[in-house]
Order: C-alpha cells, then structure tokens, then sequence
DNA sequence: CGTTCTAGTTCGAACGCTCATTCTATGTTA
DNA sequence: TAACATAGAATGAGCGTTCGAACTAGAACG
C-alpha cells in the first residue's frame, strides 16, 4: 500500500465502485430496457444506495452512456485484434464464426438492440455508436483492402467502403436474426454466411 | 344511413377511434421509445382523455401489441405481392432496392428496432414477431425454391432455410447499418446488396 | 312532433405508486 | 481534523390506471 504516487494503479476505489455500477446496470437493462430499469433497481443490484450512484454518475443518462461506450470498446478490440492475425483471410472468416456465435447470444442481442434503438432518438447516444461504427470499419477496411490487393483485385475507395458495408451489413442482421427466429438451423446459416463473406472478398468482380 | 345490417363497413366508430389511438401511439413510441411514451403524451396527441383511450385498449401493453400486429402485417403484405409478381426473379431483386429504401427511412428503423429491442424481453411481443418472421419466411422460401428449381437447382429443404434465413439478415441488417452508418454510400451498397442476392439465389452451389 | 329513455362516448379529476434526483447526516480512513 | 465514502429519507414530478359524471344521438313513446 503507503503511497504509490504517479501510477495509477489502474483501480482506485472510485473505478471499481463505477464498474459495479456498471456491471449493475448492464444487467438491469438487459432485463428490463433503459427506460424500465430504475435507479433504484440498478442500486439494489448493485448493493448500494442511490444517493452513492449519484456520486459517480451525475445522471441515469451518464449511465447509460457509460454502457454505451464500454460496449463499443469491447468491439473495437476485437477487431483490432484481426489485424494482427498471421492468415487474415482464413482468420477473418473463421473469426465470423464466433462473431457470430457471440451476436446470436441472447444477453447480448438484448444490450446491442437496446443500444441501437436508444441511438435512433438519443443523439449523444448515436454519437457514441456512429463514432465507434466509424473506427470498426475503418480497421476492418484496411484488412480487406489489403486481402484483396494480394488478391490481384484492384478497388477503388468507393468499392471498399461498400465491402466494408455491406459485411458489416451481414454482421448488424445476424442480432436481429436471432431474436425474430430463434429456432433456425444455425450452422447452415454459419456455413452459408462464411461462402457469402467468400464471395464478397475473394471472388466478387 | 338507415339501418346498414350484416355488412360491417369496415369502419365502425369505435375502429376508427381505435386507429387513431394506434396512430398516435405509434408517432409517440418512435419519438420516445416504447416505455417513455406515457399514456399522456399518447392520448394528447390523439387528441382524447386518457379515459377514452382506457375505453378502448385495456392497458399500455395492449396498445404496443396493437402497434406490433399492424407492423407485422404490413410486411406480411409486402412478401404476399411478390409471390404473384410476373417476373419473380426481377421482381425479387428489384424490390430489393425498394425494401432497402424503405428499412433506412429513419422512421421504420426507430419503430422496427424498438419493437425487436422489446422482443428481447417481452414475451408476448416476442411471439407476435416470430410468428411473423415465420409466415413472411415461409413465403419468402417458396419463391426462392420455385425461382431455384426453374435454375435447375435441387434444393434440400434445409438449403432453403438457410438461404431464406441468409436473404432475411441481410435485410435485417440494413436496418441497423443506416443507424450506425448514417452517411454511408447507399447506391452502391444497394448495388452491392443486389450482386449478393443474385450470387445467393442464382449462382450458389 | 316533442319528449323521455338508453346505451354508447367522452371527459378529466383523482389515486396510489414509482421515478430521478437532492440533501443532510453519518461512517471511514489517513 | 479534513476529506472522502456511503446511507437513506425526502421531494416533487409524472406515471398507469380507475371512476363517476357529463355529453351525445337515436329509438321509443305519447
């Protein structure tokens, strides 16, 4: 303990009581929507009292924000993480796999739905989504260009962007696939999604 | 006027109150989001007293039910006219781009996402948008199989599914992408969109 | 033809409750 | 002792819902 001065420690009390907030939060909203999880139910999941929520978040909305972006973090790295890959083709579609697999989990379908319907009529919300989308494919570009340049392919930007688009368009539907027909057969979907993702990067023009 | 006996107009007085309840409320949850739309904000938009709109529906949940139903109808509709198209396969891919335009219209996704966000968590809700995924599914798939067979394409049910379920992300997903990605460039993700469908249902396998 | 009756509409005040937020007081730590 | 952490009661607004009364319009009746 004693002092430890300049370096943060990368959790001081404060932080860790805002990620139970956090975590509290998230659980309630995944319960019950944003605007049906109360203060006082994310407090009592939390083990706390509301006047302590209201020193670490100056409002519900800053909660909610918090989710938001905590959320967009998580995706960024994992895209960021394709990058590094050692086979990035192989990498990028296997990796659609478990992406996949992960958008069709109900919990998160529950908290990414609720963020981007939230996003259709709070703005800094859509802020916060918009901006975190941007960087996503921007990164995932970048793979793809790269992929297909060793392909032989040469793309203009604007064929790019709309690659990057539209694979991420595959991706957006898979949540909302999950929820509007949760009984399909999901590894023929799984199977067919990779030959599309195959077509749009390998084959395509 | 006179009597008007077995013949329903179509429109009795308590229909048309209804639909204006439902109208209102339907502006009210795009703005504000299902649980932020108070009965108030409902019934002085439909111009009425709460009571009145009592009168008619027996709570708020009936009222999102009401608005859930008359959604999934319309896109019942929708996939009902294709089936009877002259062309189907043009039919198919032409309005693709009219569905496209229709699913980034921001005011369809604010509804489209809050009622699938509320199927998360909402059991009923839920049930009212599976079964219709389900119906919309299955006349999608039958005139994916007849446009398949006509190929000369032998399809196993399960291949069906799957394309069907594929084409239905894809749309699925363009919802969300014009929310996370508002600026992007829609002709050519439309035009991307439309090389997918023809590689789906003309050139695969 | 005017009046009464009736059943369906429509209103808006009122109820009990929960919400987000604030405030003051009390522990805790160093 | 000073600064921070935490509690929980209090506040006022707004919620979903209920309820009794007022208003209609047309049928029945004299």
């Amino acid at each position: 303990m004693s002092t430890e001065p300049s370096v943060p420690c990368a959790s001081t009390k404060a932080d860790v009581r805002r990620a139970q907030i956090l975590e509290a939060a998230e659980a309630c909203f995944r319960e019950f929507g944003f605007h049906n999880a109360s203060i006082s139910k994310i407090c009592k999941r939390a083990g706390m009292s509301p006047g302590h929520v209201y020193h670490y978040f100056e409002n519900k909305e800053a909660i909610i924000e918090g989710i938001v972006r905590a959320k967009a973090d998580t995706i960024l790295e994992r895209v960021e993480a394709l990058r590094t890959a050692p086979d990035v083709l192989d990498a990028t579609i296997d990796k659609a796999g478990e992406g996949i697999a992960d958008k069709l989990d109900p919990d998160f379908a529950a908290i990414d739905l609720e963020i981007v319907a939230e996003a259709c009529r709070n703005p800094s919300v859509a802020m916060i989504v918009q901006q975190a989308d941007r960087e996503v494919l921007n990164n995932f570009k970048e793979v793809v260009r790269a992929l297909r340049r060793d392909l032989g392919h040469n793309d203009s930007d604007e064929t790019i962007d709309a690659l990057g688009d539209m694979i991420a368009t595959l991706f957006d539907g898979i949540t909302v696939r999950g929820i509007k027909h949760p009984d399909m057969h999901r590894d023929e979907l799984v199977s067919l999604f990779e030959k599309v993702l195959r077509f749009l990067i390998v084959d395509w023009r």
